[in-house]
DNA sequence: TTCCGGATCAATGTATACACGTACTTCATC
DNA sequence: GATGAAGTACGTGTATACATTGATCCGGAA
């Protein structure tokens, strides 16, 4: 069998949990559906051991349903569900920030942060902002938010946020290239870098409860665009996992 | 081979995953022990297909560390781990009763909760409190707290709840059992179930930040009680799990 | 004596065969 | 014609054999 290179390098689990994964946030595995392991064995390549590997993994993921009498569906996702996620998301992402502040964070653990901060400032502080820089600022902000998750230097909070992260729709990054053609992205990223700006400063003040408060507001920005994208469902394509929110209509 | 009849009626990888954790959470594996497959094969009679799930679910339960190169270890946890965890699981309590307050429930639905609050009273006034009324506190909390939960009518924040609960010096009633035998036993029985009165009191009126910070409050209480035990090591085993946390002398 | 390299062994990753349970379809009877 | 029961087929749960990778130990050379 001729694999690509990237392939060769890891097992047959994460391959076939990538591979499905990428199925479901495609759309192409229908919310509701059930997902049969022969037919993921065949697309996947790999044989029925790593197949259910991976679907246990993605259950633990979010993104798969286990039916009681064995099997797995593709989860769906109410627009309620998906903006509880967010807040979910957001009040992790909050008492990480509070631990930080609290528990003091040296100029030096602090340095990384600022450094993404001014490397995002660079960004929306043009005047036109490109396709390119919105995806330059989706990595960067990811960074950003792996960053201050850090700094609660608390692996049990750490390890939930990222859980609470894992789905797209979920995630600090998730809706910033949705929103690029909207009339107000320019100004959302403006009012998220001041967000990133104020968190930073009351970790550098040990201001616990105001670094938390901002965090949970910064992650209503994302709730919004939400609202905003599912009013004119035109941009569902540059948001994976789009697929697996049902709306009222359907 | 025989086998108890409890045993018959469940699938190999769960019968595989109950009986590791067993082993996990009263010490017969120690922290930072490798697990062998072969030797979990022998341990629980399962194959290594259902050994190999259930290891895999008890790594998403966050009792096992999977290595680089293959295979799993029995996760240690500190002191701040600990501590941390449950501050986390009261955080994500907190969110579940602001969004029951802000939301509103039907006094219909609030009955449950509040019969389960007239049980807890029928215990906790009582001058001498019996190990035994400890035992259906711990049941009866376990209770309250999932009902409070549902409260939030919120399945992507029950399902995190439940998660960080999972440990089980996390949970709510895990320390439950070790205070039976400290002098202010009946003391903290008390002020909780006062905070339990609270909780709802809040809700009823839609108070949602007091709500929320009652229940943070409320997860505070197992923190000290974290702290007592670790103290004078003498009640290790009421609570599982305790061997899993290393301590400055370790 | 120490370090590097190769070989052997063990443990995990993978594949497949088999068994059991469930669901669906068909036939018979009411 | 409809309903119930039985049989068949499909799909998951389990077991085991095989392959592959990583670790350890021993030997030789510097």
């Amino acid at each position: 069998m001729a694999e690509r290179d990237s392939d060769r390098c890891v097992s047959q689990t994460v391959r076939a949990q990538l591979r499905l994964r990428d199925l479901i946030l495609s759309g192409d595995l229908r919310p509701g559906e059930r997902i049969s392991e022969l037919q993921a064995v065949e697309t996947t390549g790999a044989s029925r051991t790593p197949v259910r590997m991976a679907l246990v993994r993605l259950e633990e993921e979010g993104l798969l349903e286990a039916i009681p009498s064995g099997g797995f569906t593709v989860k769906a996702f109410s627009e309620r569900d998906v903006l509880d996620s967010i807040e979910l998301r957001g009040t992790l992402e909050g008492l990480a920030a509070r631990f930080a502040a609290e528990r003091g964070v040296s100029s030096r653990d602090l340095e990384p942060l600022k450094g993404c901060r001014e490397e995002i400032d660079g960004l929306v502080q043009q005047d036109r902002i490109s396709i390119e820089a919105f995806s330059s600022y989706v990595t960067l902000n990811a960074r950003f938010h792996a960053l201050l998750t850090e700094l609660s230097r608390s692996p049990p909070l750490i390890r939930q946020v990222d859980r609470a992260s894992a789905l797209p729709f979920a995630s600090p990054s998730g809706f910033v290239m949705t929103q690029s053609e909207l009339p107000q992205a320019h100004e959302t990223l403006l009012i998220a870098q001041d967000q990133h700006r104020v968190v930073i400063d009351a970790i550098e003040n040990r201001e616990g409860t105001r670094a938390e408060a901002i965090m949970r507001e910064h992650a209503r920005l994302a709730s919004r665009n939400l609202r905003l994208v599912l009013k004119n469902k035109t941009h569902s394509d540059l948001l994976p996992g789009l697929a697996l929110i049902r709306t009222a209509g359907d």
